[in-house]
RNA sequence: GCGGGCGUGAUGGAAUGGUAGACAUACGGGACUUAAAAUCCCGAGGGGGUAUCCCCGUGCCGGUUCGAGUCCGGCCGCCCGCACCA
């Protein structure tokens, strides 16, 4: 080497390219491109102020997409947004007294620099905030178009109300009793609430889970799951009349009814509108009730083994066992909103049963034989059998399969009557509730309704829009601005000008985020959407976002794009073609001896392996080494993208976010990692500058030609595997490529210098284009200050994707291993495409083979052309 | 409890049923340097012979196969999701 090389400053160099790509407005996409399209779509973030991590790679794993494919000369759309209504803006307004509509946009206006920096290429000219009165007017327009066609309801029922939120939280929403958000325990409350009929699509959001091939199997599993799905009898029992009740049947649901002689009680839900009835004169019961009401949904986890009942004195008939009675209990396991809120007990087939009827002393009489059984010794212990089997024990359904059985029965009492209803009628239910979207807040999206004394629930004309959000609120008393702010919600009714209320609920924020994909095709319509335009570009080829968005985000969307498509906005009921869920970035935990959580920064780390060591960086006392977890605020094991950013550049960070682990796993952000992908950073500079020095020099000598073709098959299969890999968002092994690619191209400029020839600077010269190219996706900055040095016109982000030569993709000869006894003893290289007799004449001829073969022939001689020989001796 | 996924060197991880450990990180040795950093070269699954040879090896046990990290059955462990849904 003549003279050093400068060291590549990313700070220098990607504010400037960040520049020079939006001078050049080169991620600006028009809708009338008449190219291929493809819109590749990240979950867009809430505005907390600062990105994380987590965007880092989600961010990355997007933009290498859709930079990769704008090379391959598709019209890529690739917007970003803000998902930026929503409680903290609220808790903020509470805590420092900042408006949440200023503290809102100031964290957006703080982020989007960071994204900048990130050099993502975004379509900036699309961006739109949800809290953007334009973005919300269209949503209170696309609520009264699904109000008008019946997919909206208003009904009175039970909450799940946030104490510490003061909200109302969706079933979702609530996870092991508390609020996903809050964490607070969730109490039951009853109130008027909108609701989004998703309920009517159960069906529909099921069967379609089959069509969504670019999905991960794990997410359609989960919404196969969420649905729920479960096929059954609604079957009505005669009472025994009674004093009690004026009521003369219970109706069940049942997914067993082939089980039905081995029934031995009935259980209805505390909330059981008999139960409720009952209780009135059954102080007994009612305390029972209440006792259950106290534990309610938030400790059923701890509660789960004690299943619990209280006899209601009344019977029914046994509806197959002429005489025989059945008890009446209200049981604790029950749930009044799945059914009908009752069941009958199979205590030998289904565990709950069997805990109850062992509980009080109820019969256990097997009706289903599993298939090796003995049916003289098969007994119920403490375990049901659910398995499969022949029905024994039950008259007319005897040596049935439990499927013909339930068949069967569905008939039987099809045919009868109780009442003027018959007695069974088959029905399938769904775990899908409908979906409650209002919300006790200030900072959503207002439900536009008027209610007015005389006409009820009014929408809001559409003239009328936007409602918009009063901007003068206080927050500094509990429940909701919108209900206390003086003038706001007192208007004229829109049908008799009398006066009315608004309606001072907004929407649950993942109605925001329902449809948000739909508007960033045409962000500025006066319409939701411009179908046509929509249409186009919809599905989203590539959605990309956390599992931990696997079921209501994706559902809810997948319902909205159905309701869009029934109003008139939308043609197609599937949003997201292609879905990826990418992992969690995760680091070590740090505590110091009085167990504080220590920032990453703040630790000092020596040793390794098992003598690994921690230190305070500046105090030097002793910290302890906790588990790898996901990287939050709270237990401080995060790393600031900003100071990665100053310190490694955007590139390398992007780098290391795509090369350490295959992107569905968690990758786990450390020190070496973001060290060595700046190393690599360096050494594709250095490689360019040795390319460039080899091609001036004078050569007085030609590189051999088998050695250039073995270069140039390494350029070449290299630009292959790395287009493969991200076609496939292998993102990691696309890495794995290049870095064999670029060790590969610096050995051969070493034995250059030494020896520099005309023919072989040549083809490191398009080596190291095509592998400035290959890194262009990824590490964008880089790649165009190469692409400048390299003395390429343009810019690499406009450059079409390196061809490949398939004629370099395929071999003269091969390589193949020869085994003895399927273990591997040597290797031959023959022609490729050797006959059979030939390879076999090479294989056995090998030292280590005619070694164990001792004068022998082998047994069997196994060849799969070009790939290996096994002898059987 | 039910459903799904995963188990490979010190570490992250590669391997259409066909040469296990690509690539990277960490580590060790060497070169350069007064020294260090950076950079470059070399080594490396374990064990034995120490040369170019042999044995063992992808959580454990068994099976299918000429051949199994990969397919099948049964265990063990970890992770994720759902959780009284009749």
């Amino acid at each position: 080497m003549t003279k050093p090389i400068e060291r590549y400053n990313p700070r220098v160099e990607e504010p400037r390219w960040q520049k020079a790509w939006a001078d050049a407005r080169s991620f600006e996409v028009s809708n009338d491109d008449p190219r291929q399209r493809y819109y590749v779509l990240e979950m867009f973030p809430y505005p907390s102020g600062r990105i994380h991590m987590g965007h880092v790679r989600n961010y990355a794993m997007g933009d290498v997409l859709a930079r990769y494919k704008r090379a391959r000369g598709f019209n890529v759309l690739h917007p970003m947004g803000w998902d930026a209504f929503g409680l903290p803006a609220e808790n903020a307004a509470k805590q420092t007294g900042s408006h949440p509509k200023t503290w809102t946009y100031a964290n957006i206006d703080a982020m989007r620099t960071q994204f900048k920096t990130m050099g993502l290429s975004f379509d900036w000219s699309r961006e739109f905030a949800t809290c953007d009165v334009d973005y919300y007017q269209r949503q209170q327009k696309l609520f009264l178009d699904f109000l008008a066609a019946g997919l909206v309801t208003r009904k009175k029922s039970k909450v799940n109300w946030d104490p510490v939120d003061e909200t109302v939280l969706a079933n979702e929403q609530v996870i092991d009793g508390r609020g996903w958000r809050s964490g607070a325990i969730v109490e039951q409350r009853e109130l008027t609430q909108w609701f989004f009929k998703i309920s009517d699509y159960s069906e529909d959001l099921l069967a379609a889970i089959d069509g969504l091939e670019g999905w991960p199997d794990k997410v359609r599993t989960m919404q196969r799951n969420w649905i729920g799905k479960s096929e059954g009898l609604r079957l009505l029992f005669e009472m025994l009349p009674s004093a009690a009740t004026a009521a003369t049947s219970i109706e069940v649901f049942t997914t067993r009814p082939d089980t039905i002689f081995g029934a031995s009680f009935i259980a209805l839900s505390p909330d059981h509108p008999l139960a409720t009835e009952l209780a009135a004169a059954d102080p007994a019961l009612r305390d029972f009730i209440a006792e259950f009401h106290r534990h309610g949904t938030a400790t059923e986890t701890i509660e789960k083994a004690e299943k619990l009942g209280h006899f209601t004195g009344l019977f029914v008939k046994h509806p197959v066992k002429p005489g025989a009675t059945l008890p009446v209990y209200v049981a604790n396991f029950v749930l009044m909103d799945y059914g009908t809120g009752a069941i009958f007990g199979c205590p030998a087939h289904d565990q709950r049963d069997l805990d109850f009827a062992r509980k009080y002393d109820l019969d256990v009489i097997p009706v289903v034989l599993p298939d090796d059984a003995d049916p003289a010794a098969f007994a119920v212990g403490d375990e049901a059998y659910v398995g499969p089997g022949r029905i024994y024990h039950s008259e007319f359904l005897d040596e049935l399969s439990v499927d013909d059985a339930k068949r069967e029965i569905a008939n039987y009492f099809g045919a009868r009557q109780v009442g003027n209803r018959p007695q069974g009628v088959v029905e399938t239910n769904y775990r899908l509730r409908d979906w409650g979207i209002s919300r006790q807040r200030y900072w959503g999206c207002p439900i536009p309704v008027i209610h007015c004394d005389v006409h009820g629930a009014v929408p809001v004309p559409d003239a009328d829009l936007p409602v918009k959000l009063p901007d003068d609120v206080t927050f500094d008393r509990p429940g909701n601005p919108l209900d206390h702010h003086p003038t706001w919600k007192h208007v004229a009714c829109p049908i008799c000008g009398e006066p009315a209320r608004r309606e001072t609920d907004t929407m649950d924020t993942f109605v925001d985020s329902s449809w948000y994909f739909a508007r960033f095709t045409e962000p500025h319509a006066a319409d939701p959407t411009v179908p046509a335009i929509a249409n186009a570009w919809l599905p989203v080829d590539q959605y990309i976002g956390g599992v931990e968005h696997a079921i209501l985000h994706l559902l809810y969307s997948r319902f909205f794009a159905r309701a869009m498509r029934k109003t008139g906005h939308l043609g197609m009921d599937e949003p997201f073609k292609g879905m990826f869920t990418q992992g969690m970035v995760v680091h070590e935990t740090y505590r110091d001896q009085s167990g504080d959580w220590v920032l990453p920064v703040d630790v000092a780390l020596e040793g390794m392996g098992d003598s690994r060591r921690a230190k305070h960086a500046t105090s030097g006392a002793p910290i302890e080494i906790g588990s790898i977890e996901k990287m939050s605020k709270s237990k401080k094991n995060v790393v600031d993208p900003d100071e990665i950013v100053r310190t490694y550049g955007a590139d390398t960070a992007r780098w290391f976010m795509l090369s350490d682990s295959p992107p569905e796993r968690d990758v786990q952000w450390t020190e070496a990692g973001i060290e060595g992908a700046g190393r690599f950073q360096q050494r594709v500079w250095k490689l360019v500058h040795e390319a460039i020095e080899i091609e001036e020099m004078s050569a007085s000598s030609e590189t051999p030609a088998a050695e250039i073709e073995g270069i140039r098959k390494l350029i070449h299969r290299a630009a292959q595997a790395v287009g493969e890999g991200i076609e496939g968002l292998r993102f990691n092994s696309a890495v794995a490529q290049i870095y064999e690619l670029s060790n590969g191209l610096a050995k051969f400029a070493t034995t250059l210098e030494a020896a520099p020839t005309a023919n072989g600077a040549a083809a490191l010269s398009e080596g190291v284009a095509k592998l400035v190219q290959l890194i262009a996706p990824m590490m964008p900055h880089l790649a165009e200050t190469c692409w400048v040095a390299l003395g390429k016109p343009g810019m690499v982000a406009d450059a079409a994707w390196p061809d490949v030569d398939p004629a370099l993709l395929v071999d003269d000869t091969v390589a193949m291993a020869v085994q003895v006894n399927g273990k591997r003893r040597g290797e031959i290289t023959v022609p490729k495409g050797s006959s059979n007799a030939v390879v076999e004449k090479e294989a056995l001829s090998l030292d280590a083979v005619a070694r164990m073969l001792d004068g022998k022939p082998p047994r069997k001689v196994i060849i799969v052309p070009d790939r290996i020989v096994n002898v059987v001796i």
